[in-house]
DNA sequence: CCCCGCCCTGTGACCAAGTCACAGACAGGC
DNA sequence: GCCTGTCTGTGACTTGGTCACAGGGCGGGG
């Protein structure tokens, strides 16, 4: 499998850096494929060609919340930041479809950011961008209601025309609540005509009003 | 007023850019200080000599939450934020002490990025490690009890012998819960006496029990 | 000195959300 | 068809957040 650093978005390369990273093995992962888990030490930096990776922060309780995800052209802060303060992974990492990714060791990684002022632009901008969705999102789970998050996580969900498919648990670990609260928030809706619902699918049926909850407080 | 490079952990410095960086004007800010509001452009990057700044996210309701404070040799990852990735504030910092810092200018910050390593491991590594707090954050707030969180942060505040000079309401920002919630809480432990309160003062009396309340879940 | 107003605290009632326990319902495999 | 595991619905209860309001300390002005 062949990869070039300039399809992903790494342009203005030493000529033996891009090589470097050209001859890098890519891996292709099959769906529910685990990156990496809590606790374990950071092995290199990953750049995504394909696919999707969903990196999600569970407690003790089994409940999780859906941090971010990572798509082509977009970086893993868990990564960058293992690699910038020596730190294990506190979330940990799934593939949510087919991916194919390559991973950069930690002294390339390091070579190209001591040598390479677009690798390194490239590299704080993706974190500083991730670090601001984060906030955003703190916000959220501090202080807005359940109601709007699931509205919001539905929409995002909902490129296509058809029904999302997914089961209510995992909207639930998605949103960072209990697989009742989704059931409950969606009987609702599905009674006020916003949603119908059926085993492991949701269909939107009123996205402005759906909308409306979501930008809600 | 002067100050020096070195003296908050800056070494390694070209002697033009330390020289530059030795002629910044020192800044004394009064406690209550307003050093930045959510929207307002990123002016340069802070570096504290003394005292604190704290940063907060503030909700249309009016609850707050601290996402962290700033003490001399840290950096705020707010402004590295927003000098990295062009972003504005989306929290805002205040001073919660008497503060000494210096702005360092935009440029100034990035020619240093740019062309010192020392400094740029400096930014990078205190971006990384703040940035593993406010998952920690993240994590009590999306999965901890309110208690915990309460405990948690008597037991950070108490740091000399006598009793914490807050008010509830100040406490309940801190811990991005409402006012109400902190007074039946305080009283329920008052009962037990694990605490004693006094209009803007809160005495711990028990802190093993106050701390097995912060470490449960 | 007293009074007034402001801030801090306490409290009841209610709503939103999370937890626990359990009962149906559905799908896929045998 | 039946069985099993997963998904969904529901009731009862606890915790946390909101609203409204009452009481109490403290400082400043008269």
């Amino acid at each position: 499998m062949e990869w070039s650093p300039s399809k992903a978005g790494l342009n203005g390369l030493a000529p033996q850096d891009a090589q470097a990273l050209s001859q890098l093995k890519v891996l292709s992962l099959p769906q529910g494929a685990v990156l990496f888990q809590p606790g374990q030490p950071v092995a290199g930096y990953a750049i995504i060609l394909s696919g999707q990776v969903d990196v999600t922060l569970s407690a003790a309780s089994g409940r999780e919340i859906l941090l971010y995800s990572v798509v082509p052209g977009q970086s893993c802060i868990q990564t960058t930041m293992g690699l910038l303060g020596e730190a294990s992974y506190s979330a940990g990492a799934q593939t949510a479809c087919p991916t194919q990714l390559v991973m950069v060791p930690r002294p390339l990684f390091t070579r190209l950011m001591d040598t390479t002022p677009s690798f390194r632009a490239m590299v704080f901008s993706a974190f500083a961008g991730r670090m601001g969705t984060m906030m955003e999102l703190l916000e959220k789970v501090a202080f807005a209601r359940v109601e709007c998050r699931i509205a919001e996580r539905l929409l995002a969900l909902a490129t296509g025309p058809g029904p999302v498919q997914l089961t209510q648990g995992e909207l639930a670990a998605q949103v960072g609540t209990a697989r009742e609260v989704v059931s409950r928030r969606l009987e609702n809706w599905a009674q006020r005509g916003l949603v119908r619902t059926a085993r492991g699918q949701i269909e939107l049926c009123n996205r402005p009003a759906l909308q409306a909850i979501a930008d809600a407080i």
